[in-house]
RNA sequence: GGGCAAAUACCAGAGUGGCCAAAUGGGGCAGACUGUAAAUCUGCUGGCGCACGCCUUCGGUGGUUCGAAUCCAUCUUUGCCCA
């Protein structure tokens, strides 16, 4: 199946109505893969609606990640009010619970002064925790995550394979048994809690969580482009951040190079460079076939969720929006 | 003009008589996903059915052999060396 559905006639779909509409409040959630356009639509769109902008990306949100990100510019912002921009120091931890928790609570404040809103950005799991809720899990203190990764670099997976097998067999019959990430993650949670992982999670996986009631109507609208448009626009892009001094700013951050953060498309190859392992011609060609790597898997994600209104670039225009509210 | 070496799937590159549709990597394609998610992981990648299987491949042609990507002859191309 294509990652890039067809053109649906948008007004043929449901509108994703969750919670009450009596309040007459609505989120607009802006998605779609990177560089597709959002930033510049969204801008257009807060200003013909008169709101501000909830960023919706988990890399912008960092103060020091500002060109590798193609983070909201100082005079985008002074375009229109943007939150969770460029608010987070790089070595601050943050999640798409904390996201949806930070979101709900400014939506309730703004919505005094507003009757829309707009959530944009591409960062798939922040997106849905706000659209429709994340399990509360407990978040893990350093010193078990720690104690894990540590036992995992000296022990290996298996030893920790079998653990969970007895602390959590549920999970662990329903586990992607060879992505560590998520093995450790599950005995953090169960070393934390003393409670099995699986006994947090209302669902099999994350896409089947029943939808929270959220008290505004939440409007889902997709930017898509042809394929060789949208790569096009990634190259270029990349391009330009290099023009805008990605090097220096990746230099700047290379003592940071161990946080979450920087884990992150674009600074990973540049620390190659300055590491002295890869030519720079080289690493841009990297980041520009990582970033597409990247634009697939979200369209990849949001192509399994029919709530979304698509809408076609660069064809569709701001009334195209409008037009849905 | 002479000598030597090499030609393998999209690319690079193993394989040197049967276990080879052919290792591995890259690239490409597709998918999964509930807590650092721009992360992490998985599958496919000659053709047809897509499970078993069948068919066509390892520069061309012709041989040797029960059997060849692998051996021989020859042709073509490329690289290096001597003129």
């Amino acid at each position: 199946m294509s990652p890039f559905p067809p053109p649906i006639d948008s007004t043929a779909l449901p509108g994703s109505v969750s919670g009450g509409s009596s309040v007459g409040k609505t989120l607009i959630v802006l998605l779609g893969p990177t560089a597709v356009g959002k930033t510049t639509y969204s801008l257009d769109l807060a200003e013909a609606l008169g709101c501000p902008i909830l960023n919706a990306d988990s890399r912008q949100i960092y103060r020091d990640l500002r060109i590798g990100t193609a983070a909201p510019t100082a005079e985008q912002q002074a375009r229109v009010r943007h939150y969770f921009v460029g608010t987070l120091n790089i070595n601050e931890y943050y999640s798409a619970a904390r996201y949806e928790a930070d979101v709900l609570a400014l939506c309730e404040e703004l919505f005094h002064d507003h009757n829309t809103l707009i959530l944009s950005g591409g960062s798939m799991m922040y997106i849905d925790a706000v659209c429709r809720g994340i399990d509360d899990i407990p978040t893990i203190d350093n010193e078990v995550r720690e104690h894990l990764r540590q036992r995992y670099e000296t022990e290996g997976l298996q030893p920790l394979l079998a653990e969970l097998r007895l602390l959590d067999p549920e999970y662990y019959a329903q586990a992607d048994l060879r992505n560590t990430r998520r093995i450790l993650h599950a005995l953090e949670v169960c070393y934390q809690s003393g409670c099995p992982f699986s006994s947090f999670r209302s669902a099999a996986n994350f896409h089947s969580v029943t939808p929270k009631q959220r008290p505004f109507r939440i409007l889902k609208v997709g930017l898509r482009r042809q394929r060789e448009d949208l790569f096009q626009r990634i190259n270029s892009r990349v391009d330009q951040m290099m023009a805008d001094g990605f090097l220096d700013e990746a230099r700047r951050l290379l003592p940071y190079r161990q946080e979450n953060a920087l884990n992150t498309v674009g600074y990973k190859e540049l620390f190659q460079v300055l590491d002295g392992n890869w030519e720079l011609p080289f690493a841009v060609e990297r980041i520009k076939k990582n970033t597409r790597v990247y634009a697939k898997k979200q369209m990849t994600w949001f192509s399994r969720d029919p709530s979304i209104h698509w809408l076609d670039l660069p064809t569709s225009t701001l009334s195209s929006i409008l037009a849905l509210l």
